[in-house]
DNA sequence: CTATTTGCAAATGGTTTGCGTTAGC
DNA sequence: GCTAACGCAAACCATTTGCAAATAG
């Protein structure tokens, strides 16, 4: 009855609530519903996927809320803008540290949650670079289904 | 008189000169001078910006043929296309195992040399996700350059 | 000589913006 | 009621494409 995922949610929800209070930002319908749906899925949505979802709900959500909504949510740091292969960008509301695995066939994108990239050791030559703030790995390959897919052809 | 550089960009354009021919590529005096430019390159540059070095020398080159151009060298692994934070795609020649550090600010990328990310394991989820081909670490923050001028903004 | 490549211009596709209307606070 | 946010349409910008002329092999 009680679930970790939803006291999660919870709480995620109550940081997007504060922060945009804090910020002077208006919680409207569509706000909101943006946050849920990108709360809730486990790709890493486009815009264009975000909108294409919601408007099952709210048919008159415009294509344009979305972006705007969700570059003000990525510069108040409520999610993430991922910029992987793909000219469009993809987007998610996953905060904790992680990293990602990119099919270069079929774009898909899966997180993925290894300690030992999270604990890796800025180089000094980094240091020189500038200020480090953060920390992406990133693998490409073939998903399971590409890679079953192009057997298939080949076979 | 005679410097590793040199003889290292030679090696390269041998590459370049015998995978060029075996793909059927006609040896053009665009691609030559794009390949040139790329490999004196040590920022990243964008297509545009290929563009307008090159257009220098040669007055006549064309936007879209440096796109094509660009788009060819990748199909075939001679360079590499770079995308990150920004929405325009930038490119690379450098083929030896490198990360990147990237300034949030200015969007500038410079490479980085850092065998303990080189030599990281392959955790075994992603094994149970597919087959990895590649791994690309990336440091975001903010260069040198930037960090000083954001801190003179602020006396 | 023939197929590829180029330059031009027009099209495309993701994303942004101006503006009059709507709706939080 | 005032200001921020919405929806619409038009604009924008990076990139792609169709086509006739130029060029490498």
């Amino acid at each position: 009855m009680h679930d970790k995922q939803d006291d999660q949610f919870q709480q995620k929800l109550q940081i997007f609530r504060d922060t945009c209070e804090k910020a002077g930002i208006k919680m409207t319908h569509q706000r909101l519903e943006i946050f849920y749906e990108l709360g809730r899925a486990k790709d890493h949505p486009s815009a264009e996927e975000i909108h294409k979802r919601l408007r099952a709900k709210m048919p008159t959500i415009s294509l344009d809320t979305v972006y705007r909504t969700l570059a003000t949510f990525e510069r108040h740091g409520l999610i993430n803008r991922v910029q992987i292969l793909d000219d469009k960008a993809r987007y998610e509301s996953n905060s904790t540290p992680h990293h990602h695995l990119v099919c270069v066939e079929c774009k898909s994108i899966q997180d993925l949650y290894c300690s030992a990239f999270d604990v890796l050791d800025i180089p000094p030559e980094a240091n020189e670079w500038g200020e480090v703030q953060s920390k992406h790995v990133e693998l490409r390959g073939l998903c399971k289904e590409c890679l079953k897919r192009k057997q298939e052809q080949k076979a």
